[in-house]
DNA sequence: ACCTGAACACCGTTCAAGT
DNA sequence: ACCTGAACACCGTTCAAGT
């Protein structure tokens, strides 16, 4: 498993085995193949043929390197549309690919969101284009990061609904303390189709959305249609100026 | 700091010291005094002055206990509004009620977030208010469970935002990369005063409102505004019929 | 400066022994 | 059934020793 099995001998090696860089794409790689539980750092010293107390000569703690990944992992959201097509298109478009990836990353939830973006060079160009985007389409600069971060707040407690267990909201045997409840829950998961065959499906085809997803559609589709009645408001306010 | 200073035997004790109750109890206090970060199986048996062994007679896990919590802590959710006030109102009293549970039980979202409701009887309680005020105001049946999580999604998400760090999107150094959104982020410290004075306020006058807490009201209510939208679209369509 | 290897100070959890 | 106390299988992190 390790990079080189030949053992290193005790003292400092000739040329530096371990970067920043390469701590990252190890652990990176350790997450896709074996999750985010496997992500010790003795699991990730050995991934890199090093011992564990290697990698503190190049980052401070786990956590350091948790935000190494999140600069990594946040290129893969897809920042495109803001380029083509209205804002809110834009944003949409932007916040589906961002609760993506974080469904593929819950653990780095609670880094990303508290964590300072001084430090994350593709993070921050990721906000970039869409305040970019926002401004272009005649956003007041003051209402941008707002909007950012309403999204965002939005999108990670979506991601952990979305990994949540199916039957969540079932309430087994408490349902006569809950009757108006447990029947709105019943009538949602008739209305999906309790258990979406997603394992069956063609390759290519659409995942039929779960449950969660369909939250997340109506919160998304319902925040967006309030940024547009504001952004509308605010227009017709200046304009009668 | 035990309850009882005299060591118990090495036997079973004549009547049970400990219930999930009293365990459930002893770990709300903890975490009061002394936070999430000291709340160990060791320091919770300490508290109830016992081996930390002896919590597994009542517990399975650690998550067992977070479940107990969880269920606690959601009793301080206030969905009163729901009695007297507009689904509307209703619903922004009880999402910023929330959050301000959450934002001093930040540990517990990733619990509640994909917790099964099933064994959680309190919880259900809340979930139950919600329903029934959303129902009694012509919220079909259908949408109300999607309307709760996506609500819930919002709050999560803006607890975590809450409790980052004032200047957490302060470009710092890489701000010539970001030209635009570094701007924003300017002009929106500027308009709030970058440190609210919240230390020296008189007690009983409300707190001034943080980037966070502004960031949150502008979703929440884009989202409430959404909702009223696709609610009125609903009565338009069925009085058409 | 940058590695190894041993050690430290914790975790949550298990389990035999005891009543 | 329900406690104690020792032990287990981990963690992340520190640090002297080595080159």
């Amino acid at each position: 498993m390790s990079q080189d099995d030949r053992a290193r001998g005790r003292g400092r090696p000739l040329s530096p085995v371990l970067t920043q860089r390469k701590i990252a794409s190890a652990a990176v790689a350790l997450i896709q193949s074996r999750g985010y539980r496997a992500l010790t750092m003795s699991a990730l010293a050995e991934q890199l043929g090093v011992s564990a107390s290697a990698l503190y000569n190049h980052v401070g703690s786990k956590r350091d390197i948790m935000i190494l990944i999140q600069d990594r992992v946040n290129q893969d959201i897809d920042c495109g549309a803001f380029e083509s097509e209205p804002w809110d298109v834009a944003l949409d478009q932007w916040a589906r690919s961002y609760r993506d990836v974080y469904i593929r990353n819950i653990p780095l939830i609670p880094v990303m969101a508290v964590l300072p973006v001084a430090n994350s060079p593709h993070t921050l160009r990721m906000y970039e284009k869409v305040a970019t985007g926002l401004t272009r389409a005649g956003w007041p600069e003051s209402w941008v990061v707002n909007t950012i971060v309403a999204v965002e707040s939005l999108v990670f407690g979506s991601a952990y609904d979305a990994v949540a267990p199916e039957n969540i909201f079932d309430p087994g045997e408490l349902s006569d303390i809950a009757p108006v409840f447990s029947a709105a829950v019943a009538h949602r998961d008739l209305l999906l189709g309790s258990v979406p065959d997603n394992a069956a499906r063609a390759p290519e085809a659409p995942r039929t959305p779960s449950p969660a997803d369909v939250a997340f559609d109506v919160g998304l589709r319902s925040l967006l249609a309030g940024f547009r009645l504001a952004l509308q408001a605010l227009h017709d306010r200046t304009a009668a100026d």
